[in-house]
DNA sequence: CTGAAGACCTGCCTGC
DNA sequence: TGCAGGCAGGTCTTCA
């Protein structure tokens, strides 16, 4: 499901429905878990030990979302399918919901994750930048430290084909399956290009398109192709968007050939084999 | 070290 | 209608 704009959407929509904003304080008021584990085991005591604790403003770092509190942070990756919604007022509980969060204005979230590819874990305080799942994480693509130099020097040794590299979270965080292959038919790259083939110039490219198909993708509130909701159970309208993922055999929007499709490193990948030249 | 494939899970869609 | 097979937005582990 979440790439970088679906994890960014579901946290500014977190943070408005909390009004984390405000200076009224937050608080766990309930935590529960309706099983001990997802993709990880899930430490229940110290996430349970958070009851009492404020919330501030929920972070992201790379696909990770951050509920940070005094008394340590909970991390939570939504893997393929995971999600947070509001439980209503004696809205029943569905099939694979498996933790409650309950908030001192009433307020309440259910995590959802069929296949359980999810992690919920717990940081130390403080310490969140030393923990297993967030200490090899690359650069931030919205930020300044990921520019076309940092890229190139990354990427200077790398004999992969160019799409793998654009998703390796170990150099650039956030870019998925679906903005891979948007991105690189954006700057005419084709996905088998080997990575340190390519020049500077389209290096530059390449990083301002990342940019630009990402921020574009957040103020359309992320994309939608089955299971992504807002926390609110709205689609994400980047989907009506995209350019080549999931159009294999439509025409490109820019030849009018038909759009390709192949498996890459296991990865179904979209691409116009007449604009996009290895 | 790098790169590719396998593994982890459930649900949905297609085709026989 | 039933069932097998393939597919899905991620990433850790294993193997060459």
């Amino acid at each position: 499901m979440p790439e970088l704009p679906e994890v960014e959407t579901l946290r500014r929509e977190l943070n408005k429905l909390l009004k984390l904003d405000s200076k009224t304080p937050v608080k766990f008021t309930a935590i529960e878990f309706k099983r001990a584990d997802l993709r990880n085991k899930i430490p229940k005591a110290k996430l349970i030990n958070l009851i009492g604790h404020n919330l501030y403003p929920i972070q992201r770092r790379a696909k990770y979302l951050l509920f940070p509190t005094s008394a340590g942070t909970l991390l939570n990756h939504l893997g393929m399918t995971g999600n947070w919604r509001e439980l209503k007022d004696r809205e029943d509980f569905k099939n694979h919901d498996h933790a409650v969060i309950e908030f001192n204005n009433k307020v309440k979230l259910v995590y959802n994750d069929p296949r359980r590819f999810g992690i919920i874990d717990f940081v130390i305080p403080q310490k969140e930048n030393e923990s297993l799942w967030l200490k090899h994480l690359g650069a931030e693509p919205l930020s300044k430290e990921f520019n076309a130099e940092y890229f190139f020097a990354k990427i200077k040794k790398r004999v992969a084909p160019i799409k793998n590299i654009i998703m390796d979270q170990k150099i650039v965080v956030g870019v998925g399956n679906i903005y891979a292959s948007e991105v690189l038919f954006k700057c005419h790259i084709h996905p088998l290009h080997i990575a340190n083939k390519l020049s500077f110039k389209k290096v530059i490219m390449l990083v301002d398109a990342i940019n630009t198909i990402l921020k574009k993708a957040i103020d359309s509130g992320g994309t939608t192709i089955k299971d992504f909701r807002t926390v609110g159970g709205e689609k994400g309208y980047f989907v009506q968007k995209l350019k080549v993922y999931g159009r294999k055999g439509s025409s490109c929007h820019r030849c009018h050939k038909p759009i390709q499709a192949k498996k890459i490193s296991g990865r179904s990948t979209y691409w116009c084999p007449y604009c996009q030249k290895k």
